[in-house]
DNA sequence: GCACAAATAGCACGATCGTTCGTACTATGG
DNA sequence: CCATAGTACGAACGATCGTGCTATTTGTGC
């Protein structure tokens, strides 16, 4: 099982639409050989077994998480115009046109949160990174004045997910077209309450 | 498929607790019968259909969220009270140890979002009434004068949502042990912003 | 043109899924 | 004592799952 052919970059690429399209655990190996036009032993042969597919998804996702939001948003000018890019970036992610269902991250998040493994391992990882990120960027934003500097950065992180978990819920289960405004707003007065 | 027989409770019963533990969809009906003694088609004859099943514990589910949160909190001094009320029974409602994996509606509400059907409609009508439930509820404070007269409601619901997400999310992938702390802290800042 | 390796296909396996069907057992009402 | 309805069971169905094995095709260096 080779690390990168591009047969095996074409399964990839389309187990990711259909994960983030119907949740990372319908991902099928027979499913997903039909609709490449490739035989289930052959297609196989490339990603190892059923769970090394579901990891590699969700790595795959988690680098494309990095290339598309931390890592501009890490090139801009440190502080809150920092903090702003991270929130700009993620919300941008949510509705990228590339996956159909939305981030496939989020509802694995939630449906692996007690099912141990290695799958959980990595979201698990994979998430708290992402918040210390979050967490480290409010702190400098202290540090620089733009935030108060009593700031519990952690907290800052752990609310800057809310507001985009509830994003994502509005948007996709109850169809809310004015989700990502009311997330915008509820950053604002997080930003405003991390202020004074 | 009678409506009610002791047995037919003692299953649903049951696969409430392996929904919140293992998740909604990874309810079986030969992996309930034999954990509970009956043969695969005995425990069909009870239920008439997996979807069926599946509808029916979302069902109960609810039923046992209004009667453990809603009904409750309905009943204790309107205006800021009664808001507190409603989050406080949310909270404990989430660690409830009768329900092992915690809420199955909060990650059946992610895996459904994109997958049409009766259990998708009926999941996003209960959490649209339960929003609006908050959001009422925070319309009558305001009115009361607990919380500024130009608050908008339905925008606190959405971020008192977006706390208790993001409290399940540490909670349970994370295994973050302050997250219920974080999330009252939050809850205070959103109440304390409710107020100017 | 041939050897050799990689890529893909074909086929079968055991398991498990939801579902159907026929059939017992058990109570209850006449 | 019999009819009837409810309750549960066992066996089997077609489908699909993940996963091995064994060919066959394909491409490449000599």
């Amino acid at each position: 099982m080779p690390t990168s052919t591009p047969t095996r970059d074409r399964i990839l690429a389309h187990a990711e639409r259909v994960a983030s399209r119907d949740g990372l655990d319908r991902l099928t190996i027979g499913r997903l050989a039909a609709e490449l036009g490739l035989s289930k032993s052959g297609l196989f042969a490339h990603v190892g077994s059923k769970d090394a597919l579901q990891l590699e998804v969700l790595r795959r996702a988690a680098e494309r998480f990095r290339d598309a939001v931390v890592r501009p948003a890490a090139r801009t000018e440190r502080g809150e115009p920092r903090v702003r890019a991270y929130f700009d970036g993620w919300l941008r992610w949510a509705a990228d046109p590339a996956m159909p269902g939305g981030c496939l991250i989020t509802p694995a998040s939630f449906d692996l949160d007690d099912r141990p493994g290695p799958a959980r391992d990595f979201l698990a990882t994979a998430q708290r990174q992402w918040l210390d990120t979050l967490a480290h960027a409010a702190r400098v934003a202290a540090d620089a004045g733009h935030f108060r500097a009593d700031l519990d950065a952690a907290q800052f992180a752990f609310d800057l997910n809310g507001i985009y978990l509830g994003c994502v819920f509005a948007e996709r289960l109850l169809g809310d077209s004015d989700a990502e405004p009311r997330a915008r707003r509820a950053f604002e007065r997080l930003l405003g309450d991390s202020r004074r």
